[in-house]
DNA sequence: TGGAGTTTCCTAAAGCCTATAGGCAAGTAT
DNA sequence: ATACTTGCCTATAGGCTTTAGGAAACTCCA
């Protein structure tokens, strides 16, 4: 009996790559078992269940985006910054289809909690420090700004845009300009 | 023997109950057929498989939201309109959070073709002929709040606003306030 | 009205997935 | 070297999907 050297960290990342490859939805156990060519128990030492190899995917999956627009966020302000976090979301679901989709995965309240989650908040919450609005306005705005990011990458990776002009990138800078704008001027009723 | 009366059509409306009532993803033609009190195998005469179940719900649901969306537009321009628009899906969205969530069910270009996904950029087109936005950036706007509309009700039946102040319902008449404050100073480069 | 034909639902069976229990061997510690 | 722990195994059970083939219920026409 050879010991290929399973754990829950490896297993994960496999997970992660075959989201990538197959579909978020298409994670399994059994694929997974598969992939280390191991039997499919195996892996239950290592995974409470079917759900929580996902939940980890999905926390993986926050953590590495969380990672990616911090850094883009680095020395950057305003439009800047506006721009290159909202380009993190787009790129990274554009190469990572299947963690992208991990990310929008349900979250049990505890999972929520641990997660990168509140993070992601935050630094949305800082890129509208180099625009003037208070609260209420600055939530409403934080809401906004996730509803695009997610509504477009979601909608261009589903193929909603695809085969139709203008090209998806045109689209996605010229809404961002569009954004800024809207937060230089954002409306008081 | 008894005749229960099934028809593709009873099953994709009982399906799509039952979507709302357990998530678009737990549909199962075995939890169809137990509704039913029928055997699994009697389904396959009027389904080619699982995957047209959800098809065929997925367009149902498209239908019935540019239904209404077509009602909510009747007789409204401007942001009227964009108002009334915007309420059908989020509206939708809440009251049927299953079919909602069949509504992004990814369709083979066939039954894409076939479906009302045209009527609803159609209806969004119509929405911003009260704007002044000639083309391209009638689409970047299309796609815009395709984008907003989507990943806002997305996020929130998620619970993304959940337990955290403003009230969603605040946020979202923000949001489409400034939405139309965006459409009537659309930003040229 | 009484078949003949069609439709509807059934049983049976195979394949894949999740999940648990219990066992043996590979690694580790004393 | 022996005892302990851990890792991966076999075996098993239950659920979902899908196909094949059969029998009862309905329909239709002579």
């Amino acid at each position: 009996m050879v010991r290929v050297g399973l754990t829950t960290d490896r297993l994960v990342r496999a997970g992660a790559e075959l989201a990538d490859e197959v579909g978020f939805d298409q994670v399994t156990v059994s694929a997974l078992a598969r992939r280390f060519d191991v039997k499919v128990a195996s892996l239950y030492s290592h995974l409470k269940n079917s759900q929580d190899l996902k939940t980890r995917i999905a926390l993986l999956a926050l953590e590495e985006l969380a990672a990616r627009a911090a850094d883009a966020l680095a020395g950057r302000a305003g439009k800047d910054a506006l721009v290159a976090f909202a380009d993190v979301y787009r790129d990274y679901a554009r190469a990572h289809p299947g963690r992208y989709a991990a990310t929008r995965h349900p979250l049990d309240p505890e999972a929520a909690a641990a997660s990168a989650g509140g993070r992601h908040a935050q630094m949305t919450r800082a890129i509208l420090r180099g625009y003037d609005l208070a609260e209420p306005d600055q939530t409403h705005a934080v809401r906004l700004l996730g509803s695009v990011f997610h509504g477009y990458v979601s909608l261009e990776t589903a193929g909603g845009f695809s085969h139709s002009a203008p090209d998806p990138q045109e689209s996605w800078t010229r809404i961002l300009d569009a954004l800024d704008s809207l937060l230089r001027n954002w409306p008081t009723p």
